[in-house]
DNA sequence: TATGAATGAGCTTTCATTCAT
DNA sequence: CATGAATGAAAGCTCATTCAT
């Protein structure tokens, strides 16, 4: 119940940043659209980066959870794959708003060197994923392929996917996973 | 001479959208940094946005001249891939600044649907090469994947790689592209 | 207590209209004679032309009030004339500032048709006493004259008066409503 | 032919202060409205405030010979007035560009006491007529009344009426020119 | 906790005026 | 005489933030 009013916050700076950008999201704005008064913002949160980063790691825990869906240590590399990478596709085709957010967020300056660091150990269970997936002469069952190269391959596929407006049947998602599973696999 | 102070101001703010983001790259200092005094920006351009988005149509122009360079229409879909693609690295590689701009500018509200009309306009060479990749239901030499899917797994991973600090081999990347190609082509 | 600041802008922005005209009444002078910040006066106002529009409603309102006062519907047309015609031009000489102002409001641009609505409203009650002084041959007691003719030679010549350095005594202006009285008045 | 873009000017400035307002009559658009350029405005005038001071004195000399047409000395005082009145009333019908640029010059503090020097001379003619026209006691034939009053109960009107949409028949005209008369004549 | 009036630095933009050509 | 790019002070206005209540 106390935290009802900081989460109103929150989801009022998504709405907001979605709509009009970092620039032109004014905290009166914020105020008005989430129902708090401009002052009582400031009891929450420290400044607007705060608000921000806040709204950043609400995103990102709430991301990384729904990559993990269903993800267990035993899965083979090509299972954990089709798991993660439905799993991301589903996250960003359901969450546009945070997805749009996250775009901006991750482009834009307000995500310094300084935030990363919190980025990263937020996305370090994703890392645990992608560790399993090394290339073949390090123990792995990869290609040997940068990793820039296996992350775009996967989850820079999804996301491009869940950003069409077409919708894809449970079946095509299939084949691409597959297809991709083959495109990064040293089979 | 004649655009010579536009040029220079499109120069400026090109860095300083790099540096600060949109918010924070106020007209004052991109009238210093560009050498114009406040009052002439307004002589070239109709405002702040007028500006960015004259600068998004000449990085969209440049980008379009660099993937296309070397492209005809004689070579077979396999050769223009492996030459679009090498361009699009390329461009993004060398073209680091106008890369993070394009990135902050596509993902922001400032990139509405009434400027996307022009943007389309732009990249409608592209699609020319774009659709000579169709797929094989079509006549031509893919496999049955959504159109999104084949963007993202050639452009969508060269602009990552390029992103990446780490500098691939001429070797390297002919593999990486052969990998892209093996991935679309329906063999 | 609570539209204390709100008027003391209104006041300043009388002083500063009279002094040196719309234009030459800037914002950051209106602030700095209001005793406000800048800021504040967007909190009252909507922008500076509101600030004017608040201002234009205000005397208007006073100006009519004192047009009205010792008033009564059981006048003869006469007694009502001249306790009019009077009120009008003790409210012009002793509101020479509001008097200056309306001058400049009304003949300006700044008063255009769709503020012109509200205005005809403000007026009403003026409205009320001057149809009752109409053209005998619509069952009143003047001459047969156009309604402007009437207003210019009534209220037009108290407000000429008035903008004269010259003071009347109480029985030049007697006679002088009574000449006025006597222009108008189909005896 | 010499000066013709220096008249083309003032047409400009006359069109934009009617339309727009002192304020909001901006150089700029004063030169593209007169197919002059910025500077060679600045040839012709001093600045921005002669350019209206050149624009009030070309229109009182306009209103001047208008106001005098047809009058002569020998006239009668009740000829010369209904002259003078048809007169007037003629102008500000018929040049309602120049009436509404004279409202707002001679209301607001552009036109302050040192531009008022030139003003008088200008109307010095008129004043002959209207010196003509004195109170009995004074060896005229009027009233006893403020010069104040005569000039409203005569000019006044005549503006007042003109400012109509109204179109009045010479009979009418007439009509309220002798009631002009006998409101200030002491028969 | 909560309010919202208040602050004031700083933003985008305008515009009278100048001057090299 | 003529141009129009250039200037820069100053305009109107915004907005992150504070604080008395």
């Amino acid at each position: 119940m106390a935290g009802k009013k900081r989460e109103a916050i929150l989801d009022a700076m998504l709405d907001l940043v979605v709509e009009r950008g970092f620039h032109n999201a004014p905290m009166s704005l914020l105020a008005k659209r989430s129902g708090a008064s401009p002052g009582v913002i400031y009891h929450y949160f420290k400044n607007k980066d705060d608000v921000i980063l806040a709204l950043y790691l609400r995103v990102a825990s709430v991301k990384r959870d729904a990559f993990l869906a269903g993800y267990s240590e035993d899965m083979t590399p090509r299972e954990a794959l089709l798991q993660v990478w439905l799993n991301a596709y589903r996250f960003y085709r359901a969450h546009r708003k945070e997805t749009r957010f996250l775009d901006q967020y991750l482009n834009s300056p307000y995500c310094n060197a300084a935030r990363m660091h919190e980025t990263v150990k937020t996305d370090a269970s994703i890392g645990r994923i992608m560790k399993l997936m090394r290339p073949k002469k390090k123990g792995g069952v990869l290609k040997n392929l940068p990793s820039e190269a296996i992350d775009g391959l996967t989850l820079g596929l999804a996301i491009r996917l869940a950003k069409s407006e077409k919708i894809f049947s449970e079946s095509k998602l299939m084949r691409i996973a597959e297809t991709v599973w083959e495109a990064i696999a040293d089979q």
